[in-house]
DNA sequence: CCGTGTGAAATCCTTCACAGCA
DNA sequence: TGCTGTGAAGGATTTCACACGG
């Protein structure tokens, strides 16, 4: 196996990385239409970026493109998903298995790929015992008893009151990081790394937006995308594609 | 009622933007605590953010604190709370009626607030009909004959393949605004603003740190907040500030 | 004296533009 | 010729540090 990791040991930026798993998507796609090269236009333009942002990105990674053809698809999605920890089988809990954890557990792509739960945690006794694709929701003095490893990463959804005393828990069973859907800041570690998935937030920063959209409004960049006006879906840019 | 627009015609940082909700959160659990005024500092601990971050942001909104004292926590709470777009009861569609969409309207927290729920999108025959908080799902087309005003904002709960045709039929809904869950880049006009929320990509975030997290790294700021090594609630930050 | 408000500095990220290679 | 890789320029955001007002 070769190494993907960028020229110099300098770390990605941050919003690179957080790019990345959309290029790896859109490579896949790519090889699976049958098209085994991508140009970075092409590329960014089914990501939602810019074709000079694909380019830097990737450069930072090492040269994974040819000149005057553009990017190996297989080669690409190979490269990044080795980067963003594929084969490592990732062990998940999850704490919070009301509606959400139960919609998360189910979610197909969710927990697909290289991601494993190896645990169902609720304070509820009235779910406690339950089955749910094959885990049994338990406490967590009782899983942390069953655990033979450290689970990499914890989910949280439970409500925003028991979501400081779960990641405390999580970091307690070795997690060392934290996908966190509560609306709530956790105060972890510092060698915890906390996510947050806000659904309040989002609402409220869309309807900032919303509430002073005067017409042609200048579209920032931030989480906006402003391809085409509709139409194709992504699928036929790819087979428009040279 | 006052204006709390910035000095300036200026529009505010997005970065910023996004901090606001969680100032505006802070802000109201201060007043639900007693306190009245509350510090840069303090606010920033229980944001997850620095104080200069918060002064900085707050004082795009104008001169809402007081030298020697903070910030007068209600009167912080009322400004963010109208920037934000209170007072305006957004109208809200979902399409996609699974479990995800399911798990969101029953959350509390997701559509509270000023967001109304007034429509129930879903293709699939064997859901349609169905009611849900007194919503009844049906097709788009049948949705667009009864809505009598036009979605604000538009949340897409659908499998990736049927995201793209989701986001187009809520446009010509006449939402501007769309938080989309499904695991695709939207392309949509360009006054349309799409905000993302992809499961898989905050884990392949999450791994991707995991899988290079070689004992002491450094912690970069982004969504990750290192506060206090774990321990007391926000709350009781709160009430250990003077 | 304390804590906000804010210019200025520093840092980070994006975009440009083009050299260079297939 | 076409498209990547990349230094350099440009913008945006964060952080600093301190003057100012309560």
């Amino acid at each position: 196996m070769e190494r993907f990791e960028g020229a110099d040991r300098r770390p990605l930026p941050e919003p690179t990385v957080a790019r990345l798993p959309l290029y790896l998507r859109v490579a896949l796609e790519s090889v699976r239409l049958g098209h085994p090269t991508i140009s970075s236009e092409v590329l960014a333009r089914l990501a939602g970026v810019n074709a000079a942002k694909v380019r830097k990105d990737l450069s930072l990674l090492g040269s994974l493109g040819t000149r005057g053809t553009g990017y190996d698809a297989a080669q690409l999605a190979r490269a990044l998903d080795e980067l963003l920890g594929a084969g490592h089988d990732w062990p998940v809990v999850l704490v919070g298995v009301g509606r959400l954890g139960r919609a998360l557990i189910n979610a197909q792509g969710f927990l697909t790929g290289g991601y494993r739960l190896v645990g169902l945690v609720d304070a509820d006794p009235t779910v406690l015992g339950e089955l749910i694709d094959g885990h049994r929701i338990m406490r967590f003095d009782e899983l942390a008893l069953e655990l033979e490893i450290a689970p990499a990463i914890g989910v949280i959804t439970t409500p925003a009151m028991a979501a400081q005393r779960a990641a405390e828990d999580l970091v307690a069973l070795g997690a060392r990081s934290i996908l966190n859907f509560a609306p709530t800041v956790l105060e972890v570690p510092a060698d915890v790394r906390v996510r947050y998935v806000d659904l309040s937030i989002e609402l409220q920063i869309l309807s900032y937006h919303a509430a002073r959209s005067h017409d042609a409004d200048d579209a920032s960049p931030y989480s906006t995308v402003g391809i085409e006006p509709a139409g194709a879906q992504p699928a036929a840019w790819l087979d428009r594609a040279p």
